[in-house]
DNA sequence: TCTGGGGTCCTAGGACCC
DNA sequence: TCTGGGGTCCTAGGACCC
């Protein structure tokens, strides 16, 4: 199993259509404005993480840390094209081939030498699609993973992690570091006293139960022992749903205007929707007030599936009024569930 | 410097039905 | 008269990832 993962994806697609980028830090995130208020950075070229800028952090921090810096809006687009051109690459290669999301695929198959095919692929995705990226190799889609972060501090961009080295190698490591785990996870995991890869390792899933439902018990421990999932899925991905949101410049507060943006938003959405040939089942609206309490609500279509923008708008305006606004609004979203 | 946007999957409780 | 067991659907929220 392998895992590729293209290096500082959005800046380095930057850099290919503006060479004169190349070797300046670049940050790439919102709408290019490094002064406008809640923004974040979603991706920083190596020059600029060099500088202590790094993908989540505020666009206005991100410009005092790096003020020679070239800020450039999100173009989503632009990736998307870019991204179905490296996995065609990759593809090329008598491998199966997972894509997972923008900027990463897993590939599988009866690897005689998976190392070499890495050293391939890597030289075909530089000279084809003119960018770089990291490749971890393992026995499950885990130990690729990890290996890949492995990858990206190593000169050659190829790492692997076995059976054999993944306890000598992760077992030192925090928790944190496991694929799936986040902080809050972290933190129950250090009630139960379990704050290494090599003490969850060597935990009794049963000693968990007190702090984890009982499948997710399983699963630390599975993936604290370097196991995981072989499978590698070909077909392309169905979206389960879709969404727009919007975090506003400044507070909202007048009733009216928080419905007209829930309506627009529920439109546009719909828009996208039908033009991907989809259906529209269930609609959901998300709150977040200026406290950053964030709240959702949503409701199935009562008269099924739809593909009329109006009736996912009007289904968005009272799912609004399932909430009782008290707080200056910060954000609005809406997110459509899509008929598999 | 206050904290984006777009996703997925899981869990849990209540309603409702037999 | 005071309380079964199983199942599904719906909704809300949590957690995580890039």
């Amino acid at each position: 199993m392998l895992h590729v993962d293209l290096d500082q994806f959005f800046a380095s697609v930057e850099v290919l259509r503006r060479p004169e980028l190349r070797g300046r830090p670049v940050i790439v995130g919102g709408s290019g404005d490094p002064e406008r208020a809640r923004t974040v950075v979603a991706t920083a070229s190596r020059e600029a993480r060099a500088h202590g800028v790094h993908s989540g952090m505020p666009m206005r921090l991100a410009a005092r840390k790096c003020p020679g810096a070239v800020f450039l809006p999100t173009d989503m687009p632009a990736y998307q094209r870019k991204s179905a051109e490296v996995m065609d690459i990759l593809r090329s290669f008598p491998v199966r081939l997972e894509v997972f999301g923008l900027d990463e695929a897993f590939l599988g198959g009866e690897l005689h030498d998976p190392h070499a095919l890495a050293v391939s692929l890597r030289a075909a995705v530089l000279e084809r699609a003119g960018l770089t990226c990291a490749i971890g190799i393992g026995r499950n889609k885990n130990q690729a993973k990890i290996a890949a972060r492995f990858a990206k501090n190593d000169p050659s961009g190829i790492a692997t992690l076995t059976d054999e080295t993944w306890l000598p190698v992760m077992g030192p490591h925090p928790v944190g570091d496991l694929w799936g785990v986040g902080p809050k996870t972290v933190k129950k995991l250090d009630e139960l006293g379990l704050t290494t890869v090599a003490a969850l390792a060597a935990a009794d899933p049963a000693a968990l139960l007190p702090r984890f439902p009982p499948r997710a018990a399983g699963w630390l421990v599975v993936i604290a022992r370097g196991g995981g999932d072989t499978e590698i899925v070909t077909e392309p991905w169905v979206a389960r749903s879709r969404s727009k949101e919007i975090t506003f410049p400044a507070d909202l507060t007048d009733r009216a205007e928080i419905a007209a943006q829930v309506e627009a938003l529920a439109r546009a959405l719909g828009e996208e929707v039908v033009a991907d040939g989809r259906q529209v089942i269930r609609v959901g609206v998300k709150v977040r007030s200026s406290s950053f309490y964030t709240r959702t609500r949503e409701a199935k279509l009562r008269d099924g599936p739809t593909t009329d923008p109006g009736v996912i708008a009007a289904a968005a305006l009272t799912v609004l009024d399932k909430f009782e606004i008290t707080r200056p609004v910060r954000l609005l979203g809406v997110r459509a569930d899509l008929l598999l």
